[in-house]
RNA sequence: GCGCUUGUAGCUCAACUGGAUAGAGCACCAGCCUUCUAAGCUGGGGGUCGCAGGUUCGAGUCCUGCCAAGCGUACCA
């Protein structure tokens, strides 16, 4: 309807260029917007205030020159100019139920475009380090992102979720020596955990089933462990030195062994957040390994090109990437004096390696506080010769956790963080998630954990659910009650629906397809949200106002029809957020 | 210091990307269950859209400068 209505005004546009109101040159874009005001009819445009001081005339003027120009059309029952020169159109309310016609014949795929088909989309969400599980903070990625998968599929995408595991590096290195000294604790062996290590109870888990399958295959003595090691930060050292000390300690004295440690908790974790993750609602076409970018070459062949293209040079016996040259702050160290190379080359390959799979878009959700990184990604895509403009950063704030009055400190090293899996036990999938996506991703988020979990009644995905309930449990009534149902009866007879509360309903729900687009071009999953509670609002404030099971074969039966539309409608949008649509509560 | 993000009702947040009288939910006050689920509905109070300029028919939205908060500013990931 909406783009009905601008077609009819562009067609008017150009009528009145060919008699020379304005100048050919001239393109407006025709903008038309749901009015906020009935008063003000169903649709309303600024054009002719945008076009006025081009024309060089009156806005209200014109407006009346673009009305005796525009194409009769019968879903159209008026326009009037209003305020400055705005011009209101009232739909015909014939016009208006054949939106319940089309909820009824496209069911689950009402809502559905077709906008984005042949683009191929790929989003990467969460990618939290295999080092532990995922705590809350991750919740909110894993939310939006998954949501955001499902609008793109909605609107036509090609959609291909991924989430990149970083299989390798210093993290994982003080994870895999972290289970190592726990295994050794574990094997009768008594010394100080470094204050650097991960000291979360699921690494003494791990420990666990190392014990179990391989015995004391791997113990050494902790005299021989620790010995000739420097300090430790309580003790006067640097704590990044002394766990980096110990890193290379565990790999010279494991040897080959190292890797099966390393693999017991890499493998461990990552089955436990792919676990956690599915019982989310969040999953994922593909696992990409960092560890096989580094395997088949893809780094070294990436910072081949960038060197060939003129990029790299040697500083302090590291290799630098000259990403100032490209729109970054600072040049960034790609292999560092040790020869290993940074994180920051691996995501160089990875991006290189996306964009040379064929994708259209590239979306990656980031925790704001990587938003520095961004630039320097930007230019390594720049400086390879690829498109960077095809990748799009979304950030997710994640300011504070609270409990209560206390803020609560996020520490994966220090073991003190609430898992998702918790907060999902506590208030469970569907609040969790629609919690997460009820704001926009850039707003920062004061996420009190008493509150979500003690008033999870007070949640509003309850209202939402409730609506979906409430209209199955009018049609268990009907029968119940005795009487029939008759769709086509129903149909022919929906012109009885005139009261206020069932012309609101029907353009909010002629609204829905509107609002998916949006949410899905502009990475917006609140868009929905918002939606659906003005949806269930709109039906809550009608059940409360009228009765649907009435004697009246034609009201009732066109009644029917319309809340059978606005749970259709509820079902859609709810299942695109992942959340369930309970039939009774 | 510099950069990114944010600042709207007592609290948590919206506002169709520059439109008409800035809206919801909590919280507070007053009402509604012999009728389809009261996890609901109706009504009420509550605002200098951080501050000051600017752009124009029109600004919460755009530009500039301040103020405040979060994050970043590694040869960590």
């Amino acid at each position: 309807m909406k783009k009905q209505l601008e077609n009819l005004i562009s067609q008017a546009i150009t009528k009145l260029k060919e008699q020379g109101v304005f100048a050919n040159d001239l393109n407006p874009t025709v903008h038309i917007e749901r009015t906020r005001d009935v008063a003000h009819g169903d649709f309303a445009t600024n054009i002719a205030l945008m076009l006025a001081k081009p024309a060089k005339t009156n806005p209200r003027q014109l407006a009346e020159q673009i009305i005796t120009t525009l194409p009769t059309n019968e879903a159209i029952l008026k326009v009037e100019i209003a305020g400055a020169g705005f011009i209101n159109f009232f739909m015909n309310p014939n016009a208006q139920y054949q939106i319940i016609g089309d909820i009824q014949a496209e069911g689950r795929l009402f809502g559905q475009s077709q906008i984005g088909v042949g683009k191929k989309v790929q989003v990467e969400f969460v990618s939290a380090n295999p080092t532990g599980p995922l705590h809350v903070g991750h919740g909110r990625g894993a939310a939006y992102g998954s949501v955001v998968g499902n609008l793109l599929t909605a609107t036509g995408f090609d959609v291909h979720r991924e989430y990149y595991v970083n299989d390798a590096g210093r993290q994982m290195d003080i994870l895999a020596t972290s289970v190592w000294l726990r295994y050794l604790e574990a094997c009768g062996e008594t010394f100080i955990f470094p204050s650097n290590a991960y000291r979360g109870d699921y690494v003494r888990d791990i420990a666990q089933t190392l014990v179990e399958h391989h015995g004391k295959n791997f113990a050494h003595s902790s005299a021989t462990v620790f010995a000739d090691l420097p300090l430790d930060e309580p003790e006067g050292g640097d704590k990044e030195i002394y766990i980096d000390a110990l890193i290379s300690r565990a790999k010279q004295l494991l040897g080959y062994d190292y890797r099966v440690v390393f693999d017991v908790g890499l493998n461990d974790i990552l089955s436990d957040i792919k676990d956690d993750l599915a019982e989310f609602g969040t999953t994922y076409d593909q696992w990409f390994s960092e560890r096989s970018l580094m395997d088949d070459g893809s780094i070294e062949k990436a910072l081949a090109v960038l060197k060939s293209n003129n990029y790299l040079y040697e500083k302090d016996g590291a290799i630098w990437f000259k990403s100032s040259e490209l729109g970054d702050e600072k040049d960034r160290v790609v292999i560092r004096d040790n020869g290993q190379p940074t994180y920051f080359a691996s995501d160089i390959a990875y991006h290189w390696n996306k964009l040379e799979r064929g994708f259209d878009v590239l979306i990656d959700i980031w925790g704001a506080d990587h938003h520095g990184y961004i630039p320097r990604v930007k230019a390594a895509l720049k400086a390879l010769g690829a498109d960077e403009t095809k990748l799009n950063v979304l950030l997710v704030q994640f300011a504070s956790l609270w409990r209560g009055e206390e803020k609560v400190s996020m520490s994966t090293r220090s073991g003190e963080f609430v898992t998702l899996r918790e907060l999902r036990d506590e208030v469970g999938r569907d609040a969790a998630r629609f919690f997460y996506v009820m704001r926009r991703s850039e707003q920062h988020m004061d996420f009190d954990l008493e509150l979500a979990k003690s008033k999870s009644n007070e949640n509003p995905v309850f209202y939402v659910q409730y609506a979906h309930a409430r209209v199955c449990s009018v049609f268990r009534q009907l029968t119940e009650k005795g009487f029939t149902q008759d769709v086509a009866l129903g149909m022919a007879n929906l012109a009885e629906l005139t009261a206020e509360h069932e012309t609101a309903l029907l353009t909010t729900l002629a609204r829905y397809p509107e609002v998916i687009e949006r949410a899905a071009t502009q990475y917006e999953p609140h868009l929905l949200i918002n939606y659906l509670r003005e949806l269930a609002t709109d039906f809550h404030t009608y059940y409360n106002a009228h009765q649907f099971l009435v004697e009246s074969d034609t009201l009732r039966n066109a009644r029917l029809n319309l809340i059978g539309a606005v749970r259709q409608v509820l079902a859609n949008g709810l299942n695109l957020l992942g959340i369930s649509s309970p039939v009774a509560m």
